[in-house]
RNA sequence: GCGGAAUUGGUGAAGUGGUUAACACGCCGGAUUGUGGCUCCGGUACGCGUGGGUUCGAUCCCCACAUUUCGCCCCA
């Protein structure tokens, strides 16, 4: 047997109701908000992803599909949204439209090398958002409320907002310094990655799971304390916008982002359910001044975040939420032999094209076996197909609440069920 | 990349080094010769993840690999 790469998955089944759910969720809020969808190519240029992450840590190295085309060509199949976002903001000169900012969103399959654990695929489902040409902390707020009020709407009140804020760079340049000097004179009683963070990542050495309660860490240097006035101000700012819409949220000095481009606003939404596992972090984004510049912009402010749906199953799941899916179906029609089966056709077809969702008999069975699907199909309504009628122009539509059955002028029948619905 | 656990039919699973691999659900058919949902009866595993090995003989013992899963790392 053939059996699907490693960390994929196939999407069918209730699932699929669930992720067509939250499809249609995502893009009516989206609307509500005016963000205007973007779909961006499954690959890009290797340079997109690797100039938009700088080369930090394991991720350009480890982490990405990278493949050369048949003509040579460096591509790398894309690990998350934000940089072909801008890639493309950057090429169709967004920034030249006479409506400011850019307001995007984007849901796509992303592709990543890893380990794949609960929650965590090689192949995964991505929502996110992108603001682009807005500074202020205004739209900071929005971009978080769009964020907060989407698992509000899904039914998953279990969560946390955490927010930070690094500051712009001449801030974050002081911490991360403070950071480095502050572990370095006890880096030997630190576990091994952290060691190796203080090298690579000084800021995550924040978020190590193993040193977490040593005194070191708890008497570490804050972000708060060293963001310069103007990044103080614009963190009170945001505060003040999130207290506004009644938005909860937590200042979490430990939220830092993984990569280089972030400043300033940072947050993540997290799953608060004990059982969730590893893989809590429903929503994630952040400012990122100065990435479309990285990319060979012009120089333009951004902030956005991404969702990962995979997490948001298992997050519907633990929260006990019932996704409304219609499992039901209006008519099943049934039949026995040839010339019902004729009929049955060309009734379906019909009764199809007016609106009803419309069933009928595939395998030949039996009528008891046909009663027996309707059921399990939850029909509204059962047509028993019968010759004697169809010689009449008629049909039999059974209630299949009521148990009740008419006699029904084919010529009427939609209208029938119309009023009777 | 590192460590632990798991892998039996469509599903949930029991089980043993040796003839026909429990049980339940589901599915199909019949009792009910065109009206079901209850009941009863019958049917339903290219054979126990893949490949090797030990053995007279392995689904059950050993090894490798794959996949899943729980963590670590990383997390755009």
């Amino acid at each position: 047997m053939i059996a699907k790469p490693k960390g994929t998955y196939d999407l069918y089944g209730e699932d699929a109701k669930k992720v067509a759910y939250i499809n249609d969720v995502l893009a009516a809020i989206c609307e509500k908000y005016n963000y205007e969808f973007i779909r961006t190519p499954v690959f890009e240029a290797t340079e997109v992803f690797h100039r938009s992450v700088g080369d930090a840590s394991d991720i350009v190295r480890k982490e990405t599909y990278d493949f050369e085309d048949r003509g040579g060509r460096e591509l790398t199949l894309r690990p998350e949204g934000t940089a072909g976002v801008v890639r493309s903001y950057i090429e169709n000169k967004m920034y030249g439209r006479d409506l400011q900012p850019v307001k995007l969103y984007y849901n796509e399959m992303m592709y990543r090398y890893e380990r794949p654990q609960q929650g965590r695929m090689r192949e995964f489902n991505q929502f996110g958002v992108e603001v682009l040409g807005c500074d202020d902390p205004f739209i900071d707020a929005e971009v978080i409320s769009l964020a907060y009020n989407i698992f509000k709407l899904l039914g998953i009140n279990n969560i946390r907002v955490n927010i930070n804020s690094l500051g712009d760079r001449e801030s974050r340049d002081n911490y991360r310094e403070a950071l480095v000097k502050h572990f370095s004179k006890d880096i030997d009683k630190m576990c091994e990655d952290c060691q190796e963070r203080l090298k690579k990542n000084p800021l995550r050495i924040l978020d190590c799971k193993v040193d977490k309660d040593l005194e070191i860490m708890k008497n570490a240097p804050k972000t708060l304390d060293y963001l310069n006035e103007e990044s103080a101000q614009r963190f009170q700012k945001l505060q003040e916008y999130l207290d506004l819409m009644d938005i909860t949220y937590e200042v979490n000095p430990n939220i830092v982002r993984g990569l280089d481009y972030y400043n300033h606003t940072v947050f993540e939404i997290e799953m608060l359910n004990e059982e969730f596992g590893a893989q809590n972090v429903l929503s994630a984004g952040g400012r990122y001044n100065g990435l479309v510049e990285n990319l060979q912009g012009p120089e333009t402010p951004g902030i956005g975040f991404a969702m990962g749906f995979e997490r948001v199953l298992l997050a519907l799941e633990a929260e006990g939420v019932n996704v409304p899916i219609n499992n039901s179906i209006d008519v099943f029609v049934g039949y026995v032999n040839d010339e019902e089966k004729e009929t049955a056709l060309y009734l379906v077809q019909d009764l199809r094209l007016n609106g009803f969702i419309c069933e009928t008999e595939y395998l030949g069975r039996s009528l008891k076996s046909q009663f027996k699907t309707a059921d399990k199909l939850q029909s509204k309504y059962v047509i028993i197909l019968n010759s004697d009628d169809i010689k009449n122009f008629e049909v039999k539509v059974r209630d299949n609440k009521t148990k009740e059955e008419e006699n029904v002028k084919i010529n009427d029948l939609v209208d029938y069920l119309d009023m009777n619905m």
